[in-house]
DNA sequence: TTAGGGTTAG
């Protein structure tokens, strides 16, 4: 039997996650008589799940009549990593009315999946579970549940469990680091980092992305620079994910300099680190230098997976450049990426933005699964393209199929109606948005209600709208409605607007520049002249440059 | 007798 283990054993260690090797092993097993034992069984189920075949797994789980909590576990992570969370809660429920007791790691898995399934009731629920088991305390069940409770908006309740263990490992540390780091509460980060180095805890790779996370925007460079420093001071400057962070942390700062510094530093960097680079680029608005580098990663043999295609396409649809958009769609087709909905979606989005719709709606139809990214897409592209009855259609359709709308789905249909005009019917959908499905309004869907009603002469309507909002009220919705003032002429309400817009920010520029063209509309060239003066540090506007690209058949 | 793994990136 020993001999057969290290046999087994080693077949298991370099098997991979080709499902005909697991296949292999698992007839193996069954002919020496040991598919039934709980050690191999746990490790054939891991097998099936890392080939992507849960079921398969679940049928090896069936047949065995003394199960372990590691098999339990093994099946439960299974379902989690599929993302088949119910699956998963529904056999901790089922493990519960057993007499195999779940464990630590059995309430990690299970407080991971309630966090990647949104789900924070059953959150407290199974914190309340480990708790009564006696798990409460567990390094390994908090540190799961100080990272679910941040990923769900609650670092609050991330910061009690925290605070109850008398001596946090490395790992319940560098878990609070990240849950403030994705709540962008940088200085309870910081805080925290301080109070763990006090405690003689080094950090780790970890430790630097948690403190990373909160580095949101330029405002913050100084941090991120601090922590870039320390990166280097520890080592861990070669860290891949340390590495793919500074990249995106330099982008968001719009560093684009100090981010390209730090990839070329590095030996090999690594697709996710590329994918940084690339789309650092494109969010920065240098879309040219996005698809350089996509073209590059090309050329150095690397294959492009999901992630950085769809990044690749924005930055397309950006560009309105049709020809490149084709060209990747080819590299979609080649490399058989067109299955993913992410990626099928950033294709409707390109078509669409490039202007060509029909191509857009048949990337659309042709996809096997349409999912609420893929329908917020082409009801976009339907509303930028003055087709809002038909964005509406679709609407429905996505109602019948029974996929739930989000706030980019509004977002969407209150941007065709901005652009076809419809009024009463942009109204409806954004009170039937809170009332009918739970969504709350954004700054963005402000941002279209003003546009929509001030661009209809409606600006009393728009005015008091903003006015029912709590203080401060998000700059671009005040400047949406600055411009209907603009457009409309109405330069008494146009200056209230513009005062509340310059006591929030007194240095911004842009608005007072439209203010000053509402005053020359009215010919108030002294008012002009004082909003001129007083714009200092040489404001100098550079001609337009614009081109525009024709393809003739 | 063997064993899982709680915290990280585009």
């Amino acid at each position: 039997m020993l001999i057969r283990f290290h046999l087994l054993h080693s077949e298991l260690c370099k098997i991979g996650k080709s499902l005909k090797r697991v296949k292999q092993l698992h007839a193996l097993l069954i002919k020496n008589c040991l598919s039934e034992d709980p050690f191999y069984a746990t490790q054939i189920i891991r097998l099936y799940a890392a080939s992507g075949h849960v079921n398969y797994a679940h049928h090896v789980f069936d047949r065995i009549p003394t199960r372990t909590v590691y098999l339990w576990n093994s099946l439960i992570r299974a379902y989690a990593q599929a993302q088949r969370f119910r699956n998963a809660f529904s056999l901790f429920n089922n493990m519960l009315t057993t007499n195999v007791r779940p464990d630590n790691f059995t309430y990690a898995c299970v407080v991971r999946a309630c966090s990647e399934n949104f789900d924070s009731a059953r959150l407290r629920l199974v914190h309340g579970k480990a708790v009564v088991s006696g798990l409460g305390l567990d390094s390994i069940c908090c540190s799961a549940l100080v990272t679910a409770y941040s990923k769900l908006g609650l670092v609050n309740e991330a910061s009690v469990v925290f605070y109850g263990i008398s001596e946090p490992d490395l790992v319940l540390w560098n878990s609070l680091i990240s849950g403030y780091g994705y709540s962008g509460f940088w200085d309870k980060g910081m805080q925290i980092f301080n109070a763990m180095q006090r405690a003689g805890k080094r950090p780790d790779g970890y430790t630097i992305v948690g403190l990373l996370l909160s580095v949101a925007d330029s405002s913050l460079l100084s941090i991120g620079r601090g922590t870039h420093g320390l990166s280097l001071k520890s080592g861990l400057d070669i860290n891949a994910h340390v590495v793919s962070l500074l990249v995106s942390m330099y982008s968001r700062c719009e560093c684009m300099t100090s981010a390209y510094k730090v990839f070329c530093s590095i030996f090999q960097p690594d697709l996710v680190t590329w994918s940084a680079l690339i789309a650092g680029y494109s969010q920065t608005g240098d879309y040219v230098r996005a698809l350089l580098f996509f073209r590059k990663l090309h050329m150095e043999g690397k294959k492009a997976d999901t992630v950085l295609i769809s990044s690749v396409l924005a930055s397309i649809a950006q560009l309105a450049n049709v020809g490149l958009g084709r060209e990747i769609h080819g590299y979609v087709l080649r490399h058989g990426l067109e299955s993913d909905v992410m990626v099928s979606s950033a294709l409707v989005d390109m078509y669409s933005k490039c202007g060509f719709l029909h191509l857009g709606i048949s990337v659309f139809e042709s996809m096997t699964k349409q999912n609420v990214i893929s329908y917020n897409s082409v009801i976009s592209g339907l509303g930028l393209h003055g087709c809002a009855y038909d964005a509406f259609r679709m609407f429905d359709r996505m109602l019948k199929k029974g996929v739930v709308p989000d706030e980019s789905t509004f977002s969407a249909l209150l941007c065709a109606c901005c652009h076809a005009g419809l009024v009463q019917v942009g109204r409806e959908i954004f009170m039937r948005m809170k009332d009918e499905f739970g969504v709350e309004a954004r700054p963005e869907h402000y941002v279209y209600m003003v546009k929509l009603l001030g661009g209809a002469g409606e600006l009393e309507e728009a005015y008091n709208l903003t006015q029912s909002l709590p203080e401060p009220v998000d700059k671009g919705i005040l400047g949406a409605l600055l411009s209907c003032c603009n457009s409309c002429g109405k330069s008494e309400l146009a200056e209230i607007v513009a005062q509340r817009l310059f006591e929030s920010d007194p240095d911004d520029r842009v608005y007072r520049v439209m203010l000053s063209n509402i005053y020359a509309g009215d010919g108030r060239w002294d008012d002009v002249k004082k909003i001129r003066d007083n714009i200092t540090g040489g404001l100098r506007k550079f001609p337009g440059l614009s081109w525009i690209e024709g393809h003739f058949c």
